[in-house]
DNA sequence: TATTAGCACTACCATCTAATGAGTGCTAAA
DNA sequence: TTTAGCACTCATTAGATGGTAGTGCTAATA
């Protein structure tokens, strides 16, 4: 009979034990589990042998595609609530229909223009770029959104700036060349004139200018440690003002926004995933992790329900992606929704907007 | 037969028309209605006649609590959601509640620790505390919570440093008494020496130190309007850049947090009052005139059902107070929840956080 | 051999019914 | 003035019912 869905399995090239991803179904196979996971994602609700037959293209009776869905049933990409209901895809449907998305869908002109919108605002900080990039993103999506800001590690230094405050406390301003300032206090002990605190800031971005903080601390590190530099006062004031002044401050921080249009989701509405979702956005630092992660390879990181490390999220999908100026890269933005969401608009709304964010920051930027 | 509760009506000392805050209820019903509201706080659910016999420590007979309750249902202290159903509090009820709330209680040793916490991180910014602060409220109250951030209009300059960033680029670091630190960059179409920006930076420094921003734009504009400062090129350069440099740069901004909360409240359960709930938080604007409104007077600010101004809360109870340094108040912060809060609780806990939050400031001030 | 029509079966869903129970208001007695 | 008692209301619940959308299996068909 049939069950031949299986067409082949892909010798596996890699060393990795890719099963699941190297299958390939019939091309007919293909077309009525393409077919579920579209009507589902539009409807949210099972998909049936009747319902299938109606929408789709192709002439095929209901038990045809009673038999073919029984067979993708049992290779896992769908499952049956109770006997008597229709088909829901799995994740691991999701991730076929995924990676079966070859032509990344263009972005409808309507949403690119309300996207452009966000570098048209003059005179703004790079966080409140991102707070904006990232407003909108929920605004465009309807589901909770993330971005990371620049790491401090890895930003490179354009000028350091050192304030006498009062006695003991200086404010240090550091700006990044990608546009970001920080500032922070930092205490001590024994009065400085401001002339001699410009001269150490003079030094230290004669020094250190371009490098990334990363490099800077350990430079620091090296001063401190060679004792030939303890007699030179500038020096050693230097070395010690810069220490407190690059160590890192704050660790990298996440804005959230839309969390709320998650509710909305006929998905979400059972109270018990709500309260997984919740904590899951108070932890923020299992997001900052797969944000994190998202950053090292360039494209559009797509996390599949339980592919991602973060037990409270199983229940969504993330759609991440980094953003950068034309130096380095400097953090990541994406999507948290359900499994359920419309991938291939999700992904390229995620993907444009970036792409906006990216330019908007490099114009900011002073490469 | 009965009907008397309403033992007097004070005479309207004040010119206000404050017919229903002044009415008081003789001691039995106010008994009755303060253990209505206290076990609806409780449990969420109508409370009847037998129900409330049980809890109330007095002997009183259903009966009895009945005709109590059907003359406080008639002034409009209570409803019924259906006939047979017990009986709910109104916006009424609350408010008088909350009226009759003599003696603050205090907040129990146990959350007074956890709030002292915020105080004892070092090194962290204004804006950081902030954040700690509206995160621990939320946490603690189980709601939304909302601060925000000082007003910079009202903040007063300590110090202002122009740094050259690039040929057409000027970052403007802008410290307040308040500890605040707000960067922005301005664009300038003739280049500028670092030194001559020094100049100016200590020109403006002599002065404007102490003086609130408000009051600086408008120095500023005087100068512009007198022609006579037109020759004296320092000074000229000087009024030109700071117009750009105080321009209010960000209108004072909120944060919020746990909003995810309310979704747990057994009174948020219905999606219709959902949505309202999650456009009313979109909409920032509003909350922020309802925040800058808490400002303006001491003490703790209480919104019960509709009694705050924006419509989409009217569904909410707001409770808000303003911090402070030693010199200026600076910002409220507070809580959004269901009418049906622990009004004793909550006010108590936002109160003391206030306190310590204005106390954590202060030490971060520079006066 | 692959496809399809037909049929028995399953389980959810909306609707209806009746019973339950928590609540009320009213009246008359204490 | 308080309370016991009673009739009444209405939400909630549990069963029962018919309808519906789905399945799997089998036999007929192209």
């Amino acid at each position: 009979m049939h069950g031949d869905l299986l067409l082949r399995k892909k010798a596996a090239v890699t060393g990795k034990s890719g099963l699941l991803e190297d299958m390939v179904l019939n091309e007919r196979a293909q077309l009525v589990l393409n077919s579920i996971i579209e009507n589902y994602i539009q409807s949210s609700e099972p998909i049936g042998s009747r319902t299938l037959s109606k929408s789709l293209e192709v002439q095929l009776s209901p038990a045809t595609i009673r038999n073919i869905m029984s067979d993708l049933a049992e290779m896992g990409f769908l499952i049956q609530t109770h006997t008597s209901a229709g088909r829901v895809p799995t994740d691991k449907a999701y991730r076929f229909y995924v990676n079966s998305l070859s032509t990344p869908s263009s972005v409808p002109e309507q949403i690119k223009q309300k996207i452009t919108l966000v570098s048209t605002e003059q005179g703004m900080q790079v966080e409140g770029i991102l707070a904006e990039a990232v407003h909108l993103l929920a605004d465009l999506t309807k589901f909770a959104c993330v971005v990371s800001t620049p790491k401090a590690s890895v930003s490179r230094l354009q000028r350091i700036e050192l304030i006498k405050i009062s006695e003991d406390r200086i404010l240090v301003i550091l700006v990044t060349k990608a546009g970001v300032v920080r500032d922070k206090i930092i205490f001590v002990t024994d009065s400085q004139t401001q002339d001699f605190l410009n001269s150490v800031a003079s030094f230290l971005n004669d020094k250190f200018k371009n490098h990334s903080m990363q490099e800077i601390r350990e430079k620091i590190h090296q001063y401190l440690v060679d004792d030939r530099n303890r007699y030179h006062d500038l020096l050693a004031q230097a070395v010690r003002l810069g220490k407190k002044a690059f160590e890192l401050n704050n660790p990298g921080e996440m804005l959230i926004d839309g969390q709320m249009n998650l509710l909305l989701d006929p998905h979400f509405d059972e109270k018990s995933s709500l309260r997984s979702l919740i904590d899951a956005f108070n932890q923020k630092s299992e997001i900052m992790k797969i944000l994190d992660d998202s950053m090292r390879e360039k494209g559009v990181h797509i996390f599949i329900g339980i592919e991602n490390d973060f037990e409270q999220l199983h229940g969504c999908s993330l759609i991440m992606t980094s953003y950068r100026n034309n130096q380095n890269v400097l953090g990541s933005i994406g999507v948290v929704g359900p499994t359920s969401m419309d991938y291939k608009k999700i992904i390229s709304v995620v993907e444009y907007t970036a792409k906006i964010l990216s330019e908007t920051i490099t114009e900011r930027s002073y490469d």
